[in-house]
DNA sequence: CTGAAAGCGCTTACAG
DNA sequence: CTGAAAGCGCTTACAG
């Protein structure tokens, strides 16, 4: 015999008031024509046994689960919980539940992450991807999370205009020498950030790249940036693609005695959560999360909604750039004399 | 008429096969006695057809969705990410899906959090709770992470020994004078953890608390913590309740110019991202999050098996306390002069 | 060893 | 305006 469950169902509220489970059942979705007075009394009465509908049975009638899918390259990664906490508002607010999928790094775990979902039957997916990832339509919709440099990208924040706004937040301080510090060189938002601060550069100016990537394949996970050394060399501000590198960057300048923002100014990316806690507090970039695991979300449920079929459906007819808003803390400042000159003279550029 | 999914069903597998749906599904579940071969042509028919089961329909037939809600006071919490993907994993093993559900801080958000997962029909959940709520029984297993001293808990690590162990570690070191440092005076994590570290003090020494929630109600979100001048007071350890506190004060004392670890020590809990690599490596406490996770995935799906009411029950027979591990990096060392003598003569305690 | 049948809870055409 | 009925896909006693 099928288990039954704990609570009410249509059936008895059906029966305990002399009418149909159809009656009842039109007049809690409010979509058959019943009459307002019995609308009332049924509604009155199902609130009364605490009646919660069941998905499932709804799901097995309509082929909806009404759950949405999340599928991260990473969850360590420090942005999830802003990114998470996003989209669980975003599709909770659509009426959505969120399942969550962790492809722990490489591509075939992210095949099989995609696959757990899709057994789960959910009515589409928020995908960010790791790298350049191609994304293999799936048996349901789905929206990337990426760059607009992603093909097949549906939302982003504008990594690119993020990284103007700091190429024009130093410029206008001084700064002429920017050493620019990332650590994943395939990464597409990485990449973005970069061009984008190159491209706010006026002539005269010098930049560098710095890859953690590169270098910790030398020198081991967690070895020095040389950052102090850089500052003697005179670069006077340092942009990290992302906060958790302005912060690895920030300490090892501290720690070799070197002031900010007298000495030299830093900046970073994303707002993370200690990013305004720690002395100097970190000039950044913050993306409007909300925004884009709104946009994700609505694009996703509006081609649930068109897609009778539940076909695998790339949602990407508009890729959304979101704005990037800079925030000046204190680690960023006027460009001073630098470090140049506290050991010698050489000059880059 | 009712909605079919796109993939193939046991209905269509069976007649194409010309056997009964009934046997099918014996054969891939392996539950019914059906013969050998068949029970191979059938596993291959289905996998040649690209057969994914219907968790709707095993849902309503069974009451049981194969999925648990995961409930968060925070996201935004930096260590949550540890927690999702740990949890993640160990349900994922269990063949369970994980559905969160942000409660945003206050108390009613929190129970609305807990009604939405119980109408998308989760067979249990985890909450791990703000502060001293306490969870009424739902309609389904709960298992509770928090701490030992949480009425209700189910798992924990033990941040009480986990205080000792830093404790041990700055006594060993020969610190005298300890200033604590946690961000919230209700959590009860953060009050075993001082415990711990007070009972691990041998006599003659000094320990006092900085709450930095008390002293931002004064000083506003992100005021200094004086640590610098506490420094001067004569404390030479920092012992922060967590690795965000830790970085905090790490950072104020960098800018303040006294160096870590020669002038004084600082630690921290939590091993969070990027205390491995700021400068210096900050010594640390970590927990065991995927045995912690799987022990409470493990209770809950004890629990779901045993429970055929799918009743609320709490899972707290046991409150398991999971070791927690000390790693010592490079912010703590020997206790030196300290900073007292490079201002006046005062002394702490 | 295999199959016919019931039923989990819901929604939606359709008949009255 | 209201109800009887079908059927989504599955599993499980039961009969053969």
């Amino acid at each position: 015999m099928p288990q039954s469950r704990p609570g009410p169902n249509l059936s008895r509220i059906a029966t305990s008031l002399g009418v149909s489970v159809a009656t009842v059942s039109n007049a809690l979705s409010g979509k058959g024509r019943v009459s307002g007075q019995l609308i009332e009394k049924i509604r009155e009465h199902a609130a009364e046994l605490g009646y919660v509908p069941s998905q499932a049975g709804r799901a097995l009638r309509t082929g909806r689960s009404g759950v949405l899918g999340l599928v991260l390259p990473d969850i360590a990664n420090p942005l999830f919980p802003k990114i998470a906490q996003a989209i669980e508002f975003a599709a909770s607010a659509a009426g959505y539940g969120v399942l969550i999928a962790d492809s722990r790094g490489d591509a075939a775990a992210q095949t099989e992450a995609i696959n757990r979902l899709v057994e789960r039957s959910v009515d589409g997916m928020i995908i960010i991807p790791r790298r350049a990832t191609r994304i293999s339509a799936a048996a349901c919709p789905v929206a990337v999370i990426d760059t607009a440099s992603t093909p097949g990208n549906t939302v982003a924040a504008d990594h690119w205009q993020g990284g103007r706004e700091i190429a024009d937040h130093l410029t206008g301080l001084g700064h002429r020498h920017i050493l620019i510090i990332g650590n994943n060189q395939e990464s597409n938002v990485q990449n973005d950030r970069a061009g984008g601060i190159r491209s706010g550069m006026r002539p005269g100016m010098h930049a560098e790249t710095l890859w953690i990537d590169r270098l910790e394949q030398d020198g081991g996970i967690g070895c020095p940036l040389g950052v102090a050394e850089k500052a003697r060399q005179g670069f006077t501000a340092f942009a990290a693609l992302s906060d958790l590198q302005a912060l690895r960057a920030l300490t090892e300048l501290q720690q070799a005695g070197i002031n900010i923002p007298t000495d030299v100014s830093v900046t970073g990316f994303d707002d993370l959560i200690w990013s305004p806690v720690v002395t100097p507090s970190l000039t950044t970039v913050r993306m409007d999360m909300n925004r884009i695991a709104e946009i994700a979300v609505s694009a996703l449920t509006d081609a649930i909604k068109t897609s009778v079929t539940r076909e695998g459906v790339l949602v990407t007819a508009t890729t959304d750039r979101v704005a990037m808003q800079l925030i000046v803390r204190q680690s960023s400042g006027p460009c001073g004399p630098g470090t140049k000159n506290l050991r010698d003279g050489e000059h880059v550029g």
